[in-house]
DNA sequence: GAGTCTAATGAGAATGAGTCCCATTAGCTG
DNA sequence: CAGCTAATGGGACTCATTCTCATTAGACTC
């Protein structure tokens, strides 16, 4: 059995794997630690991760590698508002969900909501534009903080 | 009759002064632009309006404004995937709407949508957190570009 | 396996939005 | 008007991201 991140991973490397170009340690490694997650990793985190995982990649692939996976919509950007964006992996169905930032701990809760996705399909409709993405952003106080 | 833009500033003004805020140029400045524009500006595009209009204001003070601002409610931070991020008056009714950004020439239109918020305040319903501010951005090609 | 071609890497410089510092200016109040 | 101090603004600084370019290493040929 192989968990949906593993099913990313390989997905993107057969995709890659068609189109020309070499097959590099670094792209593999931040492409490996990327499948790995549950939810979105900073250029910061992803270099941090790679660095102590004994694998260091160099700041410029990094960024290179996430802009060309960027590019053939492999992987998402999301931008929660931080200084720096966060990059996420794309489910090959279309699946996806989006993010609930919490302004007092910095905390991220991720959701889903067919609903809401339908809300969105029938304003994208509704314009004279063909909307091909969209990004949803919550912000507010989590569980948590409003406890303590 | 008032422009809801000139509602905007005079609402402002009244909150601003009874708060011990001493009332300076810079501040003002910044405040009649944001009241007179229909959509987002950024720092840059504010600190260039005010130049040509004769009305110079150091950049730091554009930035405090904005962040007063920000603090209080009155506008709103706008991150649309550009390097800079925008700001935006909110209506004291809690009227607002959203953006669709044209990933070809970069062009904003705005969109407001009652199902869609309804949808949005759904889900907040179901999350155990307190939402108190959503943003939602569609981005596609808008018919300009799609029709060249 | 060696040679060749060139995609890809990575160190570090460059860029650019946003923040910070601090000496100076200018609202306000008495 | 004098004094107090909030607010300003020039410019130094930070920090994410991008660019440059000399070097490395896939992949293909022989």
């Amino acid at each position: 059995m192989s968990s949906p991140g593993e099913h990313w991973i390989s997905y993107t490397n057969d995709l890659l794997a068609g189109s020309g170009l070499r097959k590099s340690a670094a792209r593999t490694h931040v492409i490996e630690l990327l499948g790995a997650q549950h939810c979105a990793l900073s250029a910061q985190e992803i270099e941090h991760h790679l660095g102590t995982d004994g694998h260091r990649v160099g700041r410029a692939s990094i960024y290179r590698t996430l802009e060309m996976l960027v590019a053939r919509g492999l992987i998402k950007r999301i931008d929660m508002g931080r200084a720096e964006a966060s990059f996420e992996a794309t489910m090959p169905d279309g699946h996806h969900h989006h993010h609930m930032v919490c302004s007092q701990c910095g905390n991220v809760a991720a959701f889903d909501d067919p609903q809401l996705e339908a809300a969105i399909d029938a304003v994208a409709e509704r314009l004279s534009a063909t909307v091909n993405d969209h990004d949803v952003l919550l912000r507010g106080i989590c569980g948590t903080c409003a406890a303590s």
